[in-house]
DNA sequence: AGCAAAATCACCCTAAAGTATGAGCGTTAA
DNA sequence: TTAACGCTCATACTTTAGGGTGATTTTGCT
C-alpha cells in the first residue's frame, strides 16, 4: 500500500526532501549572486533565514512530543469549594496514563475526538484508542459519563 | 546489533548527517564565492554564529532531561461539590425551557438520549429534538461541550 | 541489552449522536 | 381567537462515538 509506505518512511522522506530543497535553494542563490554580483548581505541574510526556519522547525519537531504533565503535591485540610484541587490518588486508583489524562481533560472541555487529535498532533485513531481505554478505566459507557465521573473524582475541574 | 543501534540513534544520526552535509555545502560555496568577493568575513561570521547557536541548541535539546511525571502524595479528597447555586439569570439569557433544562441536567450526568427518554417517559425522538435545541441555544456542537458550558453558566452542578 | 508499558495508528463494524424537516396538540398572551 | 410558544413525535439522513483487533514504535525500568 502506498499509505503504509508513506507512514513507514515519512520522517526519512521528509528529511530527504528538506535537504534536497535546501540544496536546490543554495545552488540557485549561488548562481544568481555570482551572475548579478550582488552584495553578500542578501546571501547571508537568506542563509540566516533558512537556518532560522530550520531551527524553528526542528524545535517544534523535537519539543512537541516531550511535553508531559507534572502533578505537584497537594496539601491537606483545604476545604475550598471554589477552586479545583487535582486528586492524585484518583489518578493512581483509576490507572489512567498521562496521555489518557490529557485526552480526558480536553474531552471534558467538550472537544470532539477529531479536535483533540488536532490539538495533540496525533491521529484520530489514536484518540479513539485513548478514549476507549479511558471509558474502560473509568467504567463509563459514554464520554459524558466519563467526564462526569472524572469530575467527581477530582480529575478535571 | 547494528540494526538495534540504527533504530536507537536513527534520529541523531540523521541530524548529524544533515548538519555534515550542510557544512560541506557551505564549504564548497565558500571556495567559489571567495574568488569573486572579499567581504567573506561577514558572511562567515554570520554563518558561524548561526551554526554555533544551532549546535548549542541541538545539543541542549537532545540531551535535555525529560520532564517526568511525578505523582507525589496524597491526599484528602475534599467533596468539592459542596454548594451549587443555580444561576437563574443564565437560564434567562440562554432561553432554555424547563423541559430542556431537565434534559440538560440528565445529560450532564452522562446519560444517553435513550436513557433520558426512558427517565422522562418520552420517546427518543423527543429527546433528540430537545438536545438539538439545547446545543443550538448553548451554541455547542456536542453534548460534552454543552455540559461544559452549562456548568460554567451555573445551570448544572 | 532486554522486557513491559505506553503511545501511536489502521481497519472494520455497530451504536449513538446530531441535522433537517414537518406536524399535531395544548397553553397562553396579545 | 389566533399567533406564538413549548412539548411531543416521526422519518430520513449524516456524522461522531465506541468496540474489537492487530500492529509498530517509543519509552521507562531493571
Amino acid at each position: 500500500m502506498t499509505t503504509a509506505f508513506w507512514l513507514k518512511y515519512r520522517s526519512t522522506l521528509l528529511y530527504g526532501l528538506l535537504l534536497a530543497l535546501l540544496l536546490f535553494l543554495l545552488k540557485w542563490l549561488e548562481l544568481r549572486l555570482i551572475m548579478v554580483n550582488h552584495s553578500f548581505e542578501i546571501y547571508a541574510g537568506s542563509i540566516a533565514i533558512i537556518f532560522t526556519a530550520l531551527g524553528i522547525w526542528l524545535a517544534v519537531k523535537l519539543t512537541a512530543p516531550k511535553v508531559k504533565t507534572v502533578v505537584v503535591e497537594k496539601q491537606v485540610f483545604v476545604d475550598n469549594h471554589a477552586e479545583f484541587t487535582f486528586n492524585a490518588d484518583a489518578l493512581q486508583t483509576t490507572g489512567l496514563s498521562t496521555r489518557e489524562l490529557d485526552v480526558l481533560q480536553l474531552m471534558a472541555q467538550g472537544l470532539s475526538n477529531q479536535q483533540i487529535a488536532d490539538r495533540l498532533f496525533v491521529s484520530l485513531n489514536t484518540i479513539k484508542t485513548h478514549t476507549s481505554k479511558i471509558l474502560e478505566k473509568l467504567e463509563a459507557g459514554r464520554r459524558t459519563q466519563a467526564v462526569d465521573k472524572a469530575r467527581k473524582l477530582g480529575l478535571v475541574p
